[in-house]
DNA sequence: TCAAAAGTGTTAACCATACACCCATGC
DNA sequence: GCATGGGTGTATGGTTAACACTTTTGA
């Protein structure tokens, strides 16, 4: 049972930040802590690696024990170690963000026992630990990253209109972009399809939805095509 | 001194990429391992991390205990901790990545005790571990970064002429760039200044000599400017 | 006087921006 | 018929890209 080795070792855990979106707002999800230290504070779901566990896979694994949710775009964010950002015993936590499709994902997060909860990060709980450091860091590389790869569409569903697209990209770079502008552009680029449906139960002018064409960026990529907002 | 602890932890490792430039090349500084495993292999400079010691602490002081170098640009890269990265134990290696002025540097790594050297990053030796994936990654960080942050200047010397840094840049790029555009793109971005100097001993027209103005770079910076190539 | 690199402007193509109205639909 | 958002084109200014010759210096 008891583990023990010549020097100290530091405990590592990984934490998620997971982002999700609806038409009003980008939204993280926290869970609020059970335990002791910051017993009831929210935090970023996440836990310690097994010692035969890649990174990655322990970040999904605890993604989805926690919070159900499985299949999502996930990539390594940054390593925090300060010393004494957990008040137990030295621990390094491996962050990693992740876009999920919200709309697939609201109601199982927030109908599990434990408390689960969609936050949008304009306006969150003060969080545990050093893990609103942690949001900020993911805020300002999803900001970063969302201009030059297309990793927008992960935070929608398979099917949209270009209006809501762009609501997205308006909502995370917080700024208003002209309409024909975007649309010229996105279209141009050559990256989405036409699904050759359109919105159901709109009390408008019902839209064309598209969805982003994986192969076709893949192929663009190949040939040296840049992604650029 | 046996450490103790309810579940297993990993040990925790930081390694540095090193890279210099020198008229021709960028390089990159590797250390000639003297233990098991992979003994006498190249490898990337690193060592553990102190059970107090910030991340960042740990990668310079083992960057100083085993190379000599003490001021350098230095940047968190990524973390590799695949679980049999290391035969020995799990091993989790907080990468960084540093960028070094070689000519105030080679000396010193050279004539180290330990067998310390500069190698082209397009002819290196195999490396241990998994410090090639490492050398990998650092160098795409690398090239993306030049692009859009003016961190090639702590490859130069203090001083140097403009053919020197559009070298430097189509180096890492991997593509040459126009001398006039080059210069009329970089001179109207207000980042160097004219040290009213040229260069020395050269057998042809000597160049200006300029250096990079890094209070009017944090002024621009503030008011919005963008760097990019 | 030759070799080697420094330094310098103009033009054309392209791209980004700004901007306003009509259309389709459901209520 | 009205409210709501969908969908569309053009003109202008700025930015990038292509391109070649003269100057300076030391050997």
């Amino acid at each position: 049972m008891p583990y023990t080795y010549e020097h100290p070792h530091p405990a590592v855990t990984v934490d998620g930040v997971v982002f999700g979106y609806d038409e009003a707002d980008l939204k993280v999800l926290l869970i609020q802590r059970e335990q002791t230290p910051y017993r009831s504070r929210w935090a970023l779901p996440g836990g310690f690696v097994g010692i035969d566990e890649g990174l990655e896979d322990a970040a999904r694994r605890e993604l989805e024990e926690e919070t159900g949710i499985t299949r999502l775009y996930l990539e390594q964010l940054y390593t925090f170690g300060a010393p004494k950002r957990d008040p137990r015993e030295r621990i390094i936590s491996v962050a990693y963000y992740a876009l999920v499709k919200l709309a697939d994902h609201a109601v199982r997060a927030a109908s599990d026992a434990k408390n689960v909860a969609w936050f949008p990060v304009a306006d969150f709980p003060s969080l545990a630990f050093d893990h609103e450091e942690i949001l900020d860091v993911a805020l300002r590389r999803l900001k970063a990253k969302i201009r030059y790869e297309p990793i927008g569409f992960e935070l929608l569903p398979e099917k949209f209109p270009l209006s809501e697209l762009q609501r997205l990209y308006e909502t995370i770079i917080e700024q208003p972009l002209d309409k024909r502008n975007f649309r010229k552009k996105i279209l141009s680029m050559g990256l989405l399809a036409d699904t050759e449906e359109i919105q159901q139960d709109v009390a408008h002018r019902a839209a064309r939805l598209y969805r982003f064409d994986e192969p076709a960026y893949r192929r663009l990529k190949k040939a040296g095509f840049n992604f650029e907002l």
